[in-house]
RNA sequence: CUGCCCGUAGCUCAGUCGGAUAGAGCAUCAGCCUUCUAAGCUGAGGGUCACAGGUUCGAUUCCUGUCGGGCAGGCCA
């Protein structure tokens, strides 16, 4: 490479840097520069670069010399030292230092860091969103509960992440539908149907128990009592049809309510009943009985489940004639396939990773196209709820558990939203009922919010015109605070990627934290209603900046920011 | 017994495609409000990253085993 074209590209990488704020792209691209002087043969290298745990180590990090000198068979700090002697000029770097066994601390000069300030201003809630590459139609099925109760813990943890995990993928630029599997058929709705049933007749005097596995909550007790109330030719409660039919009905409302509070709202709900009416199990179960994979055995049919690394085959249709639950789940999913959805996500709590091998097994059976990893499973570990010291053991059947409005209730939306949200979702979560009420003040999503309305507040206080700020000379913008939030407020894009990437929300709520915790800092050590305008509006554009980011980063929770607290 | 997830500070949890002195909140202790919201800030103490081997320049991170916890392994969903 000559040394023309070297400087035509510095300066094609400036400009990037000043329209896109791409610094860490930038920085990768001069460190590719300088390998291709020092060693040709090994551009292909992939450089990774990170952001140091301590401030002395600079702005970015590579172990790129260490990585080389393996091949080259040379010392790393030798290495190190010559990719820095023939790294490009560039008016984004101030130095590039050598440090520990070899690696390359990349210091930025203070323009670049303050640039991101008028990135943020100027793109305001699109600020951390992209486009994608190559967007995708995405299906996010999520609670997905059974009507035969309201909606638990459980479902809240579930109802977070899948919006949580929509929003973030969203942000990368793919269609996101949010979807609501009923399943609304099968026994434990006749179950349903019977517990409502006797519950109608000893309302009215009859000496009847609940079946064993019966619903035991109150909630039936009071369905009972609407039900009666409502068909006088039914008193008796001999239509278990329509007794089903009502209960089901009536749940479906409540869970409506349920999500409704949770400020959760999905493009499709999707009745598992609809399959059996419009011939669509049939359908399939015809499909794989073609494929050869299925055979009859004990008067049911199975699904060679084995074939597709299961430990034992499965029966598709018992002897009753009844089908078990994984046949209408393919079905379900051939049917998200036909719509279109290549890529389908399901948020489901842990305990159901059995099935997950069952209904991939039926898909790659049925060979229509389906790759294998279809869907692609989120599974969260379960809900430990306490009382004090005590666990509250969650049965539906037994009646005994704690739902998402009595949640929302105690302790708030967005206070619920951000609990669920704090853990990773394959780890077991503790959900202390006492805590979470008593000590409500301490939730972090308060420390988060609390910074926004600060900066509200001094703005408000300020009272000039926000929009101004955009033009704002940054020069001053240097102390140690500064710098540090600048750097926050850059990385903010990186993380929301990456928690897309990962579907791992609880990124976004540590991001938040530490941001907040920046601005605090910040606002105790300095005072941002100073004399010197030039010095007052940097502060108020960086603090503006910062209120920017937050907002974005609650909006991906689906937690408000408020302007007063 | 088999499969999956987990084991990090007193408690609740981050971090881990292998990197420099392992982090935060709560709790404990000591400070900071005549100044933009103290739901805040500053500082201190607190660790055998469950345990034992292996892989290599380097392991909390990867591999194997052991121990401990959770969830599954129905012609239930």
């Amino acid at each position: 490479m000559t040394k023309f074209k070297v400087f035509v590209f510095i300066t094609a990488i400036d400009h990037n840097v000043q329209e896109n704020l791409d610094l860490k792209r930038a920085l990768t691209e001069l460190i590719q520069q300088s390998i291709s002087v020092i060693a040709p043969e090994q551009q292909a290298t992939p450089i990774t670069l990170e952001r140091p745990k301590q401030a002395q180590h600079g702005d970015y990090a590579c172990n790129i010399a260490m990585q080389l000198a393996k091949t080259l068979k040379r010392n790393p700090r030798d290495v190190a030292k010559d990719l820095i002697g023939d790294l490009p000029p560039s008016a984004y770097l101030d130095k590039a230092e050598i440090a520990g066994p070899g690696f390359i601390n990349f210091f930025l000069t203070a323009t670049a860091k303050q640039q991101v300030v008028k990135t943020i201003l100027r793109m305001g809630e699109r600020f951390g969103r992209q486009s994608a590459a190559q967007p995708e139609k995405i299906n996010v099925e999520f609670v997905s509960a059974n009507p035969t109760g309201p909606l638990h813990v459980g479902h809240g943890r579930q109802a977070a992440l899948g919006d949580a995990i929509s929003t973030l993928l969203q942000t990368q630029g793919h269609e996101v539908w949010r979807e609501f599997y009923y399943n609304d058929a099968g026994n434990q709705i006749a179950n349903l149907g019977l517990s409502v049933q006797v519950r109608i007749k000893q309302q009215k005097g009859d000496k009847i128990e609940l079946p064993e596995d019966g619903y035991r909550g109150e909630y039936i007790v009071e369905i009972a009592q609407r039900y009666a109330d409502q068909n006088k030719d039914d008193r008796g409660g001999e239509n278990l049809d329509a007794i089903t039919a009502f209960a089901v009905q009536a749940l479906r409302k409540e869970q409506d309510l349920d999500l409704q509070a949770f400020g959760v709202k999905f493009d499709t709900y999707y009745l598992e009943s609809s399959l059996y009416t419009d011939g669509k199990v049939e359908k399939t179960v015809a499909a794989l009985q073609a494929t050869g994979k299925t055979y009859d055995q004990d008067g049911a049919l199975w699904l060679k489940t084995t074939d597709y690394s299961d430990d034992k085959d499965r029966v598709m249709r018992k002897s009753d004639g009844a089908y078990t639950y994984f046949v209408p789940d393919v079905a379900y999913h051939v049917s998200k396939w036909e719509r279109g959805f290549y890529h389908a996500i399901n948020v489901q709590g842990a305990d159901h990773h059995s099935t997950t091998t069952r209904v991939r097994a039926g898909l790659q059976a049925l060979g229509i196209g389906i790759p294998l990893g279809y869907p692609d499973y989120v599974l969260h570990q379960m809900v430990t709820v306490m009382r004090g010291k005590e666990e509250v053991k969650i049965s539906k059947r037994a009646g005994s558990y704690v739902t998402v409005r009595e949640l929302i209730d105690e302790v708030g939306r967005d206070a619920v939203r951000y609990f669920f949200l704090m853990r990773k979702a394959d780890s077991q979560l503790i959900f202390d009922i006492d805590l979470a009420r008593s000590q409500s003040e301490d939730n972090p999503v308060y420390y988060v919010q609390y910074a926004h309305a600060r900066i509200c507040s001094v703005l408000g206080k300020w009272g000039g015109n926000v929009a101004s700020l955009a033009g704002a000379s940054l020069a001053a913008l240097t102390s140690a605070y500064e710098t540090e939030l600048l750097q926050t407020l850059y990385s903010y894009p990186d993380i929301v990627a990456t928690a897309a990437q990962e579907r791992a929300p609880h990124l976004i709520t540590y991001y938040l934290k530490d941001l907040a915790g920046k601005l605090h800092s910040y606002y105790n050590a300095e005072q941002f209603l100073v004399m010197d305008d030039l010095v007052k509006h940097a502060r108020l554009a960086l603090i503006l900046a910062t209120r920017q980011v937050i907002r974005n980063g609650l909006g991906l929770l689906g937690v408000s920011a408020p302007e007063k607290m």
